[in-house]
DNA sequence: ACTTAGTTCGAACGAACGTTCGAATTGGCC
DNA sequence: GGCCAATTCGAACGTTCGTTCGAACTAAGT
């Protein structure tokens, strides 16, 4: 039997220590993460070949598989951890925010940002979102439906707030639309920063959900 | 010499018939798009093989090569029919209306209409933007720049005609942005349709941008 | 029936793919 | 310095990739 062989990777046993640095094959982990984010970046999943990882990470061919066990569970952890990474995030700065538009306007804000900050890793997530299958898909899956309800909640809460009437739903997918398609056309010499974006964007989609006809009392 | 050699295909020669329907050549070759699209669409344009297009097509992998050179341009070729068709049909909507807003709805709707209507030619398009190298991506991109502009141009009469004051290159892409991304999420039987959809983003997007402040006098 | 051009195919090409394996090398601990 | 486990590697596995070739089939004009 070799060293790694049932579906679940047994990770090398060493206790996190005490200080925050992790281990060896931690960071050579996350080295080897974020070149394959680069890369997986340019080319797309399908389009990159693990010769290509090789390459970008500076580590033979078959070193790479001493980290991971396939080309899938690599593209399952970059995007586990960028979409956990923001769904924490947001968490952290909605924290004492109560006012409803005040809480969108974060939320778009911490997207934005995390998104133009770490912008391989998000189009990798964003545009690479189907090629995982069944458990990893599941598991990728899960985090977006929570990250996507955290926004449905706002909404309506919103909605509630303000007496408002429109389809969450649309208004959710559109909102992540203006949002997730930077990815297509951000530059980051030329365009502005998250926090100027943020603002126009949330300006068009708060000013234009707020401006639709109040519900009438009889809620018709 | 073989039958096809240089960069260029020789379309074999057949004159166009005073009768729509087009030769046995034209029709086969749009059949063979047609189901190309799908497996495109369901798979990736780099996961799926050419032995895929053979058994979605029924034509053996060397009879495809009959009708075009590369796998690429085939890709090519859904691409360029797909926006040169959008593009087309767009102008002929946009013909003697006026109004701004009016027009803008129109740009909306036609985008959705034709979205939802060729849904895997879309997501042909929207997805798989940046494979085409060189030549092939560069006809295409025209194409996309001559959409993209006849946008800004509808915004920016809008703008004029009701004195507002937004960023047209935010305000555009974030439109796009809404419009496209509903790939990912529209199911025909649970979903509204394109004109549902396009009156519910319209009013969004439109009370937004109308919604900003007015320009002062003196521009500021 | 014969010709000719248009169309389709089975079989194969070399290259590139994801993955594996056993040996070599390294790094930390006695 | 010697030891054991952690790490890295060259070389190869079998499969699939996009593409090509020449032969076979089909349809239409004579």
């Amino acid at each position: 039997m070799g060293s790694s062989s049932t579906a679940t990777r047994i990770t090398p046993r060493r206790h996190r220590a005490a200080t925050v640095p992790a281990t060896r094959y931690d960071r050579r982990l996350a080295e080897i993460l974020a070149h394959a984010t680069e890369v997986f970046c340019k080319k797309g999943y399908e389009g990159a070949s693990m010769r290509d990882l090789s390459r970008a990470s500076g580590m033979s061919l078959a070193g790479l598989y001493y980290y991971f066990e396939s080309k899938e569970r690599l593209l399952y952890l970059i995007q586990k951890h960028t979409f956990t990474t923001i769904v924490q995030r947001l968490k952290a700065r909605l924290q004492g925010v109560s006012d409803a538009e005040e809480r969108i306007r974060i939320f778009i804000l911490n997207h934005l940002e995390y998104f133009l900050a770490n912008q391989a890793a998000m189009k990798v997530l964003s545009h690479e979102a189907e090629v995982l299958k069944n458990g990893f898909a599941s598991e990728v899956a899960s985090i977006k439906r929570e990250y996507y309800r955290i926004c449905v909640g706002l909404l309506d809460d919103l909605k509630r707030d303000r007496d408002l009437q429109f389809s969450t739903r649309i208004a959710v997918l559109s909102l992540f639309g203006m949002m997730n398609w930077i990815y297509t056309w951000h530059t980051p010499r030329v365009d502005a920063d998250a926090g100027s974006i943020a603002r126009e964007m949330g300006d068009v989609f708060l000013r234009g959900v707020m401006a639709v006809a109040k519900k009438g009392r009889d809620g018709r």
